[in-house]
DNA sequence: TTGAAAGCGCTACCAG
DNA sequence: CTGGTAGCGCTTTCAA
């Protein structure tokens, strides 16, 4: 009988094929048919090599992950721990990051912390327990409580997307906000408007792009003036882009991403306040949307494919690393698209 | 010294504390740990499950999921495979699956196949692999196609948000695109329109919402006239548009999807066509954008939040159940959200 | 070049 | 009620 000792009656999973089974099968040991799939760590002969992998072929084996992960070091596993998975600028990361990750060989967690720091160390502590590889976290978090992430981050971790002033043993890969936000600043003071305000997410977070803002808004002797939204969501910020602009509108609005400055086109189409003429726009993030908004989204674009590409490159090389090695760190510079929600460029 | 025998060392993680160090802490044996943790198969006595549970409190233990997953009968992750994670329907749907299954416990393996039916295959076979307990599938394939995936498909799973007509043991969750493809289009008709057309996905899909659309031109003795784009995204949707309102403009058009109902009212902005005065456009999925949109769409709406729960909640029963009992379906129906893109309704 | 065997951390059975 | 222990499927060392 092939059928060894599996008299354990697992119902339900067929019985899957063993490294043991196809060893018997060739009249090897399993320690070869081990050589023979991981190219090493010994050699093998050719000829039993043939053997094995015709034997594989066969009988349909397929390694179990699971048991390679617990006896070896790696599980192949990377967590991606993000605060909205339904807004399209993280969608769009998740879905580069997914990408170069399978392009790897490694399978993606994926952890939705809805905006919720407590969440969010759950989240790392289930990962470790899981034995991931690494993580690649887009936090919403302050820098304080960063801290108590990192200490809870007992694998190599990537910090995406937030140049938070944080100094920890986590790598960092973002655009760098805050030329960002003074870019988009300066584009708007320059063409001619005063009045430029920043509709800009929650105030507890950190908020480079803010600070950009604010920034360029003193350099050109101009009052900056900050509108903070309950949360970065669609809602949020229409419900204060209409008090805004039906109280007291400026000439132009900084809005903090995409979304917002979608939500203020949005507003003011509903006031009758035509745009760009009496208003300009200028968003961040330049998700697919914003090319296709009326009027077209000028935004500032920040090149998410680079940014989850060398997110999975810095984490990985950071993988391979010895544990004390340093966190690298990498800025990398966004860019203004020019569309029309700002008029004619002068 | 409290360090026992960790000679092997392993840099990088910090060593790990185990169950054993746990039972050696107590003085006893580890089967009383996991007896404690798992709440039985046998009982433990009060006192000796306080001491217990003392100790893991006090060294900081922490199961390792993996061997558990090994050695027991469930790795507590499910994969999720979808075609494009950048689309917000898909985004949204995912969002909600995330939290349902974060809130049963299980983690969620996220699989992108963008489009590709090749990698629909090999991803199932490395969920597999992986020892999930679960897949759930919102699948780009066809119908025939979806055979072969069955076959690689070796552990429970749930199609989602595809009415092919499938009849393997793979169960259904879905809303009832058919029935959707009418209501849009009888609105469209009810509204007076005679010449609508609908612009439509890739023709390789089968696609239940054209069928709905033509069941309901026909029923009214109109001929229908389907488009199809060559993606489903806003490139391919938006060309499309801006031939077909070029060439032979219709008085109005079932778009089947958002994003291509979004690209409509791009493509009618840039030929000037006045909506909804000379347009009128239906849209399908209600994505968040579709509310905000200028101007605001009418779409069908299907409750994502019911459609995700449920599918999760059908996928743990199936996980559940024996595996040869029989594959449960469900359909919700979706309802239409009448906005600004067709005009006032008389 | 290969076989035998230890052991990753855990669960659950056999015996007390 | 509990200790001892086999074994999940795999990798890798020790010994031939």
């Amino acid at each position: 009988m092939q059928r060894d000792g599996s008299d354990d009656t697992r119902r339900g999973r067929p019985t899957a094929v063993t490294r043991a089974d196809v060893a018997r099968h060739v009249g090897t040991s399993t320690a070869v048919v081990s050589y023979v799939i991981n190219n090493g760590p010994r050699p093998v002969a050719a000829e039993t090599r043939e053997k094995v992998l015709r034997a594989i072929a066969e009988l349909g084996y397929r390694p179990n992950r699971l048991a390679q992960a617990l006896r070896g070091q790696r599980s192949h596993v990377i967590g991606l721990v993000l605060p909205d998975i339904s807004n399209p600028f993280y969608a769009e990361l998740a879905r580069v990051i997914e990408a170069v990750a399978d392009a790897r060989g490694y399978s993606l967690i994926l952890c939705n912390t809805r905006q919720d720091s407590a969440r969010e160390i759950a989240y790392i502590r289930a990962l470790v327990d899981r034995r991931v590889d690494g993580v690649l976290l887009i936090s919403g978090s302050t820098s304080h409580e960063l801290q108590a992430l990192a200490r809870e981050m007992e694998v190599p971790a990537v910090l995406l997307d937030r140049s938070v002033n944080y100094s920890g043993d986590i790598s960092l890969v973002a655009t760098d906000n805050l030329t960002g936000g003074r870019i988009a600043t300066e584009h708007l003071i320059g063409l001619g408007h005063r009045r430029v305000v920043a509709l800009t997410g929650p105030a507890r977070l950190g908020n480079s792009r803010a600070r950009g803002y604010e920034t360029a808004m003193r350099e050109a002797d101009l009052a900056p003036e900050l509108h903070h939204s309950a949360e970065f969501d669609f809602e949020s910020t229409y419900a204060l882009a209409m008090t805004l602009l039906s109280e007291a509108p400026p000439t132009a609005i900084f809005a903090g991403n995409d979304i917002a400055a979608l939500s203020v086109l949005r507003a003011a189409a509903d006031l009758r306040i035509a745009m760009p003429g009496e208003l300009a726009v200028v968003g961040y993030d330049n998700i697919k949307e914003a090319a296709f908004s009326i009027p077209r989204l000028t935004t500032m674009d920040h090149p998410i494919d680079t940014l989850g590409a060398v997110a999975v490159e810095v984490l990985l090389e950071r993988m391979d690393a010895a544990a004390d090695a340093s966190a690298p760190m990498r800025l990398v510079t966004p860019r203004l698209v020019v569309r029309e929600s700002c008029g004619a460029a002068r």
